[in-house]
RNA sequence: GGUGCAGGCCGGUUUGUCGCUGCUCCCUGCUUUGUCGGGGAGAAGAGGAAAGUCCGGGCAACGCAGAGCGCCAUACUUCCUAACGGGAAGGUGCCUGCUUAGGAAUAGGCAGGCAACAGACAGUGCCACAGAAAAUAUACCGUCCUCGAGCCGGAAAUCGGUACUUGGAUAAGGGUGAAAUGGUGGAGUAAGAGCCCACCGGGUGAGGGGUGACCGUCACCGCAUGGCAAACCUUAUGGGUUGAAAGACCAAAUAGGCUCCGGUCCAAGGGCUGCUCGUCCAAUCCCGGUCAACGGGAAACCGGAGUGGGUAGGUCGUUUGAUCUUUUCUGUGAAGAAAAGGCUAGAUAAAUGACAAACACUUUGAAAAAAGUACAGAACCCGGCUUACAGGCCUGCACAUUUU
RNA sequence: GGUCCGUUCGUCUAGGGGUUAGGACGCAUCCCUUUCACGGAUGAAACACGGGUUCGAUUCCCGUACGGACUA
């Protein structure tokens, strides 16, 4: 039974891991995405942090229904990152298209995604 | 029953699987018995505008002798309200439609709509172009009478006409403008004029009705004095400032502050001089001690302990409130009062979701079916306003048509 | 969440009630030149939108839309 949970522990919000990650997190495109992360190792868990920029999309409803559907495509795929075994992350999936993607169009680019992230950006952390 | 307008109300439903948030209950774990971690169950979980942030208030912190100036806002009246720039009822003016009287102008009635609707003899300013003149009682043109001297007509006259001129009377006319100094008609005159008269308009006063805005009535006055205050302004009324990122509390790591305790300092060196002596400075200073040793105190540094502020982070503020629902009563109404019952989102980079199916509604279509289901997402909380909105329901008015 | 400001030719701007809305760069046409550039002449081109006040609004007032700044 694999673990579709998306709790509040998974969800990144302190203000300096925020700035952490921005500050040193290694970067790639996949669009409509931009991807940030960066390895924590000590944590229990993956971190994500999802963000809908207010000049792309100007009303609060869109930008709810963009996050919530990539935070369920996120719930229901996260077990590819255990699968894999890579590392814990910090995760930032930044949204930096200006249309409304449905959530069939939204999963799979997020399984893309978390196929290409890296499983150790440099193992002597470990 | 249909269409349009105005007002009010509602703003998709059900099931399955997987999730999120806080609450209550149950089970369970422990280096930490906790406002802790894990698991399970239950019931709950966006709006009429949550929006714009245009007003008003609660709440909080700071400020505050009293008064004035300045700044900002508001502006017919009365009322509602915690308050308001909001709302209710009414007044006045304007506009639209219908209707009555009338030949018409116009007047009255009904219905609806609109109004930043205090003040323009407190002051300052502006009124382009056009026009004689644009705010000042008056110039110019013009009209009329008259003095004079011409010219023409005429046989002539104290005749007639004509342009000029002296002295007066006027404000009718000047057609331009958004706006022109009461209007229309008559009487009157040399020509004219509220100079006089009728009606309309205006002003003043008295008294009456109304809480009041204001409305009738009567009398008098022939009555020059525009518009713009969404120009400055005047008057009246109100406003202390800043906003939950307000503010209160708990508080890690690191650095630094303060307090206490312990420890460290023992003449190396430099200047004056050619050199020595001497002398001065000096590795901190002060006190006791002749000096030195030594002792005490302070400072500095090192180590340790404690402590206040305070950052990350967390808790409160924060959802029981000018609250909601129902009924009754008061009031034309906005609204108020009483009784009974209810607890109805509380997140914190931010939950209220995703997927699937069925139904409902709308449009197209003969049907099958297809497409669509708005505007939009709480962020301390209320009262309004404004703006957006698929579709549906109710009430009133108007219109045409159908049936009886 | 709160506070404040702006919107004028394609671009940058002036004008803050009065009738042709001005300038610079750019653009088009013509002249000059063997040609291009420079220079000269001419021209096209704008008051965000909807109401209101006023005789008259780009200007004043209200609302809407869009854009921007500040604030931990």
């Amino acid at each position: 039974m694999t673990d579709c949970t998306f709790s509040k522990r998974e969800r990144l919000h302190s203000k300096k891991l925020i700035k952490e990650l921005f500050a040193k997190g290694s970067s790639f495109f996949l669009y409509p995405f931009k991807v940030i992360y960066l390895n924590q190792p000590n944590d229990a868990t993956h971190r994500l942090l999802v963000s809908v920029s207010k000049k792309k999309l100007r009303r609060a409803v869109d930008r709810n229904y963009i996050k919530r559907r990539v935070k369920e495509a996120y719930r229901l795929n996260k077990y590819v990152l255990e699968e894999r075994g890579v590392p814990k992350k910090l995760i930032a999936l930044i949204y930096v298209s200006q249309d409304l993607m449905g959530y069939r169009e939204i999963e799979p680019k997020l399984k893309k995604i978390l196929h290409k992230i890296p499983e150790a950006k440099n193992p002597t952390n470990e």
